[in-house]
DNA sequence: TTTCTAATTTGCAACCATTGCTAATTAGCA
DNA sequence: TGCTAATTAGCAATGGTTGCAAATTAGAAA
C-alpha cells in the first residue's frame, strides 16, 4: 500500500474525499505487518478518533482492497485479515496466538488433479507456531 | 472417509449412538467430491428425510470432522465446506461455478520468511475457472 | 421384551462478522 | 462562501454457526 500522503493525492484524483477518518486508517494501515481484522483496527482507531464508527471502518477497508492497495485475506479465523503488502506473498497463521505473518515462497508448487482448471493465483495458508509461541516457556 | 458401516462400528464402539439421521449422512457424505457446505448437505438430506434438522446436520459434520473422518474447509465463500477425502490434499476453486476440486502437489513449496514459525500444516486454494466454465459457451 | 438412562435431536434464540439503508454531515470545487 | 456529491454514523438486517433446554430415542441391562 502507498504512504499516506501518495493515498490522499490518489483518492483525490479518483474524485474521492479525504476525509480525517480515511487519513487516520491510511496512517493506521501503512506499514502495518499485524494483519488486523476490521474490528482490531476500529479498537485502535476509536482511541485516536472517538466515535469513528466500525461502518467507516469496514467501508474505508474495502475501498482500499478494491483499489488494490490491500489485500483481504482469509486464514480461517472467523474474520477477515488485511495486509498491506500487496505483493505476492502467503500467509503463517500460529494456532496457539493467532499471528500471521507474511511468508514467500521460491516457486509455486507443481500440480496433479487439476483436469482443466486454468489457474489465477494461489494462496498459501501455513499453520503452526510462531517462534515465540514455539519457544520454550520463560519468566514472565 | 471410512463406509457408513464402518463408521457405524466405530460411532458404537465410542458410545455414540447411530441414528437414522447419522445413517443417512454417512451415506450422503461417503465418496461425496462436491465438498458441500453444511446447508447443501442438509438440502439433500431433507429430501431423503424431511424433518431433519439443520443442527443435526451441523453437528454430525462436526462430529465427524472432529474424529477425523471428514476435512472442513474454508475457500473464502462464505460457507465452511466439508470433504470426506482426508488425504493430504488441497484445493481449487472455480470463480465461476464455485465448484471445489481435490488438487494434489508434488512437494511442498521452499519457504522464505517464516523466522522461527514451525509449520504444522499448509493448505493452498487455488483459484480460477474449472473446465467447465472456462470451456466456450456451448448452446444449452 | 420391557425398562432405563445417557445420548441425540429439534427448534429457537443468540452470536459474530459483515453489509444495506438512510438521514445528517462535510470535503472540496466553483 | 455556497453548493452538492461523497461520506459518515447508526442501526437494522443478513448469513453462517453455535448454545441451550425440552422432548425423544438408541441400545445396554434386566
Amino acid at each position: 500500500m502507498r504512504s499516506p500522503e501518495e493515498l490522499t493525492t490518489a483518492f483525490r484524483a479518483a474524485g474521492l474525499k479525504v476525509t480525517p477518518q480515511r487519513q487516520l486508517l491510511f496512517r493506521l494501515m501503512h506499514n502495518n505487518s499485524a494483519h488486523p481484522t476490521a474490528d482490531s483496527l476500529f479498537a485502535v482507531a476509536s482511541q485516536q478518533m472517538p466515535g469513528i464508527s466500525l461502518r467507516t471502518v469496514y467501508q474505508t477497508l474495502t475501498d482500499l482492497t478494491e483499489m488494490g492497495e490491500l489485500q483481504a485475506i482469509e486464514v480461517g479465523a472467523g474474520a477477515m485479515r488485511f495486509d498491506p503488502n500487496v505483493s505476492d506473498h502467503h500467509h503463517a497463521v500460529c494456532e496457539v496466538c493467532g499471528a500471521v505473518q507474511d511468508v514467500y515462497v521460491n516457486e509455486a508448487p507443481e500440480l496433479r488433479g487439476l483436469d482443466g482448471f486454468a489457474v489465477a493465483d494461489a494462496h498459501i495458508v501455513y499453520r503452526g507456531r510462531c517462534a515465540s509461541c514455539s519457544a520454550p516457556a520463560k519468566r514472565r
